[in-house]
DNA sequence: GACTAAGTTGACCGACCGGTCAACTAATTT
DNA sequence: AAATTAGTTGACCGGTCGGTCAACTTAGTC
C-alpha cells in the first residue's frame, strides 16, 4: 500500500544509472538502497536476489530504449538507410551529454553486461541475447525496406544486420576504451556501407 | 633466489587465464594464489596489488598476442587483404577451442576488460587503450599496403583501420552474448568491406 | 661461518558483500 | 473493529574481499 509502485520503480531507476555508469559486480545492494532512499528488506521484498533486479533493470532499459531513441532512429517516415545516421548520431549525443556530467563515457548497458557476466550467468547472458536480437530485427526491417525501395541492393539482411548491430557495439567498445565519443561520429557513417551477399 | 622468475610468471599466466575466463572484480587474490600455488604473502612481493597485476596481465597478453597469432595473420608474406581472413580465423578457432574446453566463449580479455574497468580506473583504461592503438596501427601497415598494392583503392587508412578493429570487436563481443564462436565465422567476411573515405 | 638480501609463510585485519528475518506500520476487506 | 495483506524497518548473519605483517627460510657473498 501507500506508495508501492513508487518504491519498485525508484530502485529500478536507481540501479539502472549505477549499473550503466559502473559496473555491476562493483554495485552493492547497500549502494543502491541509499541511493535510492529504501530500505534493504524493503529491497528483497521485490527482488528475490541481484540478478532479478538485473533481469528487470533489463527489460526496464530495453523497453525505454525501443521506445525511446531507438524508435526516433528507426522512424518510418525517413527513408531507410537515412535512418542509420539518426542512430549514429543519437548514440553519440546521448554519450557525449553522459561523459559532460559524470566525465567518462558509460558506454552500451547491455554490451557492459554482456561482457561481464555471460561467462559466468546463463540466465543474464541469455536474456540479453534475446534484447540484442531484438535489436538485429529492427536493423533487418530497415534494410528489408531499403532493398524494397531501391536504395540498396539485394543482400542478405539477417547476416548484415547482425553486423551492423556488431560494428555498432565495437564502436561504443572502442570510443570507451578512449573515453571520447567523437570516435562514434568518426567511425558511424561507414555502418551504412557493411554488406553481406546471400549465399546461393 | 630459489626459483623466483618461476612464482612470478606463475601467478601471471594464471591471473591471465581466470581474468580471460571469467571477470576481473569475481577473481580474488586468494583464488588466483590457490590456482597458481602460491601463498598471499607471496603474492603481494610482486605485484603491489591487484591493479598492478593486472597492468602486468594486460602487457603479457599483449605481448603474446603481438608474437603469437596477431604476427601470423598479419604476415607479411601474404597479400595484404587475405591477412585478414586469416586473422578471423584465427579469432574463431580461438574462440572455438575455448568453449570447447571450457564450455563457453571467454571473447577477448582487452574488450571484456574495457567495458568492465574503465569507468572506475582510468590507468588500466588508458592501458587497454594503448594496446588497442597498436592493434589499430597493424590493421593500418596492412591497409597502406593494400592500397600501394593496388588491391583495394585509396580510403582513410587511420580511421578504416579504426573501423576494422571496432567491428572486430563488436563481432566477438555478439558472438559471447550467444556463446556461439561461429557468429565470427559467419560475420568475419565483411570485415574487408569496411570502407572510409578520405576527408579532402 | 657471519652477514645480507630475496623470497616465503600463514595468521590476521577491518570493511564490505549478498541475503535473512522477526517485529512493526499502514491501508483494505469483511 | 477485527482480521488480512502489502509494505517497511534495521539489526544481524556467515563469508569473502584486498591488503598487511612479523617471523621465517633460502641462497649468494665476503
Amino acid at each position: 500500500m501507500k506508495h508501492t509502485l513508487d518504491t519498485r520503480q525508484r530502485i529500478l531507476s536507481t540501479a539502472r544509472e549505477l549499473f550503466h555508469g559502473n559496473n555491476y559486480a562493483d554495485i552493492g545492494i547497500k549502494q543502491i538502497c541509499d541511493a535510492a532512499n529504501v530500505q534493504k528488506g524493503s529491497f528483497y521484498h521485490f527482488f528475490p536476489s541481484k540478478r532479478d533486479l538485473a533481469l528487470a533493470v533489463i527489460d526496464d532499459m530495453a523497453d525505454d530504449w525501443a521506445h525511446g531513441f531507438v524508435k526516433e532512429a528507426f522512424d518510418q517516415q525517413l527513408p531507410p538507410m537515412e535512418r542509420l545516421d539518426y542512430l549514429i548520431d543519437a548514440a553519440y549525443y546521448w554519450q557525449k551529454a553522459a561523459k559532460d556530467i559524470e566525465g567518462r563515457m558509460p558506454g552500451c548497458l547491455f554490451g557492459n553486461l554482456v561482457l561481464e557476466v555471460s561467462t559466468r550467468d546463463d540466465i543474464l547472458r541469455a536474456k540479453l541475447s534475446a534484447v540484442f536480437d531484438k535489436t538485429k530485427v529492427r536493423f533487418e526491417r530497415t534494410l528489408e525496406q531499403a532493398v524494397e525501395t531501391g536504395a540498396i541492393s539485394p543482400l542478405d539482411t539477417d547476416l548484415t544486420a547482425q553486423a551492423m548491430l556488431a560494428y555498432l557495439e565495437g564502436m561504443i567498445l572502442l570510443a570507451k576504451s578512449r573515453n571520447e565519443p567523437e570516435v562514434i561520429q568518426k567511425l558511424g557513417p561507414a555502418i551504412k556501407g557493411i554488406r553481406i551477399e546471400k549465399m546461393h
